[in-house]
DNA sequence: ACTTAATCGAGACGGTACGTCGCGTCTTCAC
DNA sequence: GTGAAGACGCGACGTACCGTCTCGATTAAGT
């Protein structure tokens, strides 16, 4: 039991180069902000990453699976839309969404959440796997603010908070694929209808 | 989809194939059950409908199109999945999201899901207005039920509903891409908040 | 009876362009000039024919066939050298064999021989028998002027005249693909050895 | 392959290396029995010998130059075809032209005399030089017989034997790269020619 | 009936990217 | 301080598709 598992894995030959495997994240990840999926080649990912294409297979299996890498360890400047918390919840997802819309809908961020989800949508198990565990990045920031809030009273407890997460944040996103950001209406509509659906019983405007 | 023909005496020559265009859609909907966006090639449609290459050009300008085309006008047996309208808004969602999950998240309809995304994720610009324009099917479904809760006031009046549907609607079709179905407490409160967040003012469970 | 099989081997779809076939052996016969059977790739021919790869793979298995047919159909300008017939065959052999190390032994010539003999040097069977059948191009001369003499009395009959070939000219070639020409005396011996040895008999020099 | 003896135990440099080049040739030997000089690679020599592929580039500079030392160096069972000396020039070639036929004419000497033409046929100065000097091994037997056959007075003296040998030789060589045996009555013609080419003045059969 | 012209299925075309393989070099660990 | 093992950068291989072009055959509409 103390004899670990070792002598199998045994370091033979030289050991694969984390440097070239970060190179190609980079490299990718800089080639994302200005070309499409599928305009981008796992030739010129090499060629960028001043690496051979071997060296790529030997870490992924395909293309998809790089630009998934690339996308889900945050390997973008891409950042993540701030979501204050001042202890109003209403007037907090009001400002995230506001924000969201100018920023987010660059055609940088567009062209990159395209690219994403090309990659993601493939019929590779392994795949499948990667995306439903990372979800969207996004995500784990507002699942923190409903908790905070849900702590605070805020709102009513005992909610599914992964479920609202994807009430507020999945229609941004597919706004996001589409290219067009929603108007300002539309993005009070959503905030409002959640946040009334979420406070406790009895409480009005 | 296709340009029309002038009415006038244009016509010189043999007549384009309405069967031949026909077939390409039924033959492209039949592989789309079983094979990836990826998998699925220009050559094997042809073959799978006995027309030559060059007439799927003549009609599309490119595979993304002809798939687009083939998934939109509902050439497939992906049935819409039933909204029923008892008066009971609440319930009827509820009974939308469960054949939703018990019909929709099967490996034809996720597959052909993806294939929908991936052919629209193109940078194209005519590609995003038929999008933006035909939206997903559904939404027409909800809108409308949305719509006569409205009338019939069991909804506060004044909602955006095509947030509302978003609201709604969207984590669906992105728990649809990932493969995954959502459970029924998930979906339990994603309806629950919708609906309370629409109640008239003062209204309670 | 006048009905030929036709209708099996009917013409279906675009025919394959004897345009591109030319310009392959063009290309390839351009480039042999001045680079190396190893050096030489697919892609290059390809670019310098102005022909797409597969295009190449469609007439020819592999590049070892492209070179063969390039240089055994004499797309070179690789010129024979002359073999006079005076009526002095010992003159006429002396004559050749100095045109031979003059002009054959030519950076460019000895590139191609090698080319030809490493295009020629593979296990496959279909290569075999171009070469074999083709043999080498010179020979023709080398076996015509033989025969002339040997009417003509010069040299005594029966004698199988592709030895008396090969004796004279395969030292040529080996040579050739080593790329030293060989020294006057050597061919002189070579050339005197071999016409005596057809002398008819009792003749003296 | 076994252990060196330890009579030096001084072995800080290189206990095993001249081990690994006498692997590395007779690996590459016996892989050159069967398959065929293109389809020889280092990686594959590497494995049969039991040595790293660094200790390979070691000692040559290339795949040419241990297939080039290999077979220069007569590591192969292909064994010299026997010369003999009985006095009578005539029938020791017929005999050695005989035996050549039907031992030479071997798929696995073929392939090797294939193998060395391939490595030797390449624009290295270095290689060039190797092949030149060595020239091929059975062109040493040749001489010397005709030396022998020179001092008993059985022919005329004053010839380049090197040319006559190469009358004799080379056709036997380029017949074994194409790969088809020479009939027996070319074989005689070939003997008989250059002999009579040799006798001395006045001789006749 | 006869031309004209656009279509049809078929498949070769010039390209581009794929994923693999081999070269010759570099880098680790074990002996 | 070598040597095996094997990853590295490089680049050619032969294949697969793309979207276009070119065949002979077919099909109306306009002579």
């Amino acid at each position: 039991m103390a004899d670990q598992v070792q002598a199998e894995s045994r370091q033979r030959g030289r050991p694969r180069s984390e440097a070239s495997h970060q190179a190609v994240l980079e490299a990718t990840a800089r080639l994302l902000c200005s070309i499409s999926y599928e305009d981008l080649t796992v030739e010129r990912i090499a060629a960028e990453a001043g690496v051979g294409k071997q060296t790529i297979y030997r870490w992924w299996k395909n293309k998809a699976a790089v630009v998934l890498e690339t996308l889900v360890t945050g390997q973008t400047d891409m950042e993540l839309v701030d979501l204050p918390d001042t202890g109003d919840l209403r007037a907090d997802l009001l400002t995230w969404t506001k924000s969201m819309i100018s920023e987010a809908f660059t055609p940088s961020t567009i062209s990159m959440a395209r690219s994403l989800v090309a990659a993601g949508v493939q019929e590779d198990p392994a795949t499948e796997e990667l995306l439903s565990g990372a979800a969207f990045r996004d995500t784990g920031l507002l699942v923190q603010r409903l908790r905070s809030a849900e702590e605070r009273g805020e709102i009513r407890p005992g909610a599914d908070l992964t479920a609202v997460t994807a009430a507020l944040g999945d229609p941004f996103i597919l706004r996001l694929l589409v290219g067009h950001p929603p108007g300002e209406r539309w993005a009070q509509t959503l905030v409002d209808v959640v946040v009334r659906g979420l406070q406790p019983q009895g409480a009005s405007d």
